[in-house]
RNA sequence: GCCCCCAUCGUCUAGUCUGGUCUAGGACACAGGCCUUUCAAGCCUGGUACAUGGGUUCAAAUCCCGUUGGGGGCACCA
């Protein structure tokens, strides 16, 4: 038997990264099985509809490397994969339910349901719906009339659902809701419309978040009702925020999209993901894997039960590892579009640019835990810098007039280089302290904070040589300037 | 309120099914040190966990029950 797994997203919102990490399973789920992924839209719901939602969706799965071998369009002879392009289907099936007697029409209004789930809440009671629809003759409620379609579940006995991972989980039928099929506005809900597709689609395997489990034995009972074979359950754990709920909107940036505007490579993430709440185990130690290991070693029957907190701290890591391990040339096409978004270069890369920025890779790699992190880290190249206080050119143990002096042999120095270069300068600038009688730290640290602007930078010589000799000497001059200010001033 | 799921370091987890090799292993984070022009990276060292009570057993993190704690669900939303 193929294995066909899907991912249902409804176009209500942007994929957050929750969802995504059940995606991750069952995309892991299906490449290790030679099965299939299947992609569905369920957008039954008109009234929460996001117009773009669907373009982002895909686009964050294309991001992310989680590609499907049928559903939005990618036909595999089970479409439309579109439910607003299934209604028939849904209505058909419905009424064929009323037909057997065993779902009703249901007229009765919104504020009177609500009456009942209240009065039921006061009670101490499951609030549910009363039945009184469920008990009136066939026909009483016209088909032409406004109405909603209600499966009839039954009081008594229990129903009983299989979990791949945690066992036989039971219900009480008395518990269960007489769920509604369909809506006055004709459309489906969820219930009849996932059980729907899932059947006709071939659907083998539903690993879904465990949020769904207390909504399963509805799904049971439908497939009663149909008289079809229920695909086999796999619940996975929630992620949750750093407050310990489920991670959800109001943790803030949590798309997808997000994760890849904070400058999060999509590799990483993906590994991350893959190991929120699932390990190798059998004593594999190892954190970073390429894909193919994963999809080689993944095993759902792995997957662990509790909920998992998202911990930025480890993606950060985990992200930087990554970017440490890349080919400088690729990390620079990663790179050019966060200068190019904070404006620091012009889309547009004047070629004469370039040096510059192949010279800034190898500087901020093994700095860098996303890749906007480059943007604060490089910014005194590409723009001007405001000048730091007096006191930062004056290194401990030293006065301004020594800072003056050691500026001035810097400029000296400088100047007089045939090639302005990190190699060039690097043993001249060491002997010149030497011969200022300082440490290599203490001048280093005052040309640092005056031709960057930070008192923390990528390693000085190449930040140096990518400033380029003018634009350094001028900075060491308004450093020199800041200084005598302060002096007169008497403040230092 | 009712129903359901879950329970090893702060966090992600290995170990639990197939009790002994676990004075509980790894990773992130944290602390200290080394390296060092700053920051990183790298290396070394350190602290921190089997929620709790009762069983079963020669022996329990591992099996059973209760308690507590956490999470989730109870729509004409998915």
């Amino acid at each position: 038997m193929t294995v066909r797994v899907r991912f249902a997203p409804s176009p209500t919102g942007y994929p957050h990264i929750g969802n995504i990490r059940t995606v991750v399973f069952n995309w892991l789920f299906a490449r290790q099985q030679n099965g299939k992924l299947i992609l569905r839209i369920e957008d039954t719901d008109r009234s929460r509809y996001v117009a773009d939602a669907l373009k982002v969706i895909e686009d964050s799965l294309s991001w992310l490397g989680l590609d499907w071998d049928e559903g939005l369009k990618r036909d595999g002879g089970y479409g439309p994969y579109v439910q607003s392009q299934r209604l028939h289907i849904y209505r058909e099936k419905a009424e064929e339910l009323i037909a057997k007697g065993l779902a009703y029409r249901c007229n009765c209004s919104p504020d009177r349901l609500e009456e009942v789930r209240e009065a039921m809440r006061a009670r101490g009671e499951t609030p549910m719906y009363d039945g009184r629809c469920r008990i009136k003759a066939a026909g009483e409620v016209p088909a032409e009339e406004l109405h909603v379609i209600r499966l009839k579940v039954p009081h008594e006995g229990t129903t009983t659902f299989h979990d791949l991972l945690r066992g036989d989980i039971s219900f009480e039928n008395a518990l269960i809701d007489d769920q509604v099929l369909l809506k006055s506005d004709r459309y489906p809900t969820y219930h009849l419309a996932v059980v729907v597709d899932d059947h006709m689609m071939g659907i083998t395997h539903v690993l879904r978040g465990d949020d769904w489990i207390p909504s399963t034995p509805k799904r049971i009972q439908l497939y009663q009702a149909f008289g079809w074979t229920p695909p086999i359950y796999i619940h996975v754990p929630l992620v949750l925020g750093p407050d310990g709920k489920k991670l959800g909107k109001r943790h803030g940036a949590t798309s997808v999209d997000e994760f890849r505007r904070q400058g999060y490579l999509p590799d990483a993430l993906f590994n991350f993901l893959a190991l929120l709440g699932w390990a190798p185990g059998e004593g594999d130690e190892q954190e970073i894997f390429t894909r193919q290991e994963l999809i080689e070693k993944f095993n759902v029957h792995r997957i662990n039960l509790s909920p998992a907190v998202f911990s930025y701290d480890k993606l950060d890591w985990m992200n930087g590892a990554y970017i440490r391990q890349m080919d400088p040339q690729e990390l620079l096409d990663c790179l050019i579009p966060f200068w190019v978004d904070a404006g620091l270069i012009p889309s547009e890369i004047p070629t004469e640019l370039l040096p510059t920025l192949r010279l800034l890779v190898p500087l901020v790699q093994e700095r860098l835990k996303t890749l906007r992190d480059v943007i604060p880290l490089t910014d005194f190249v590409f723009q001007e810098i405001k000048m730091l206080p007096a006191e930062a050119f004056v290194p401990k143990k030293m006065t301004a007039e020594e800072s003056i002096r050691a500026i001035r042999e810097t400029q000296r120095l400088l100047s007089g280089l045939v090639q302005f270069t990190a190699e060039e300068m690097e043993g001249p600038m060491r002997e010149l302290a030497k011969e200022l009688g300082l440490k290599a730290g203490q001048l280093f640290g005052i040309v640092r904070n005056a031709v960057t602007g930070k008192e923390v930078s990528p390693p000085l010589f190449g930040s140096l040589q990518a400033v380029g000799r003018e634009r350094t000497l001028r900075r060491l001059e308004q450093a020199e300037q800041v200084l005598l200010a302060s002096i007169e001033s008497g403040e230092v």
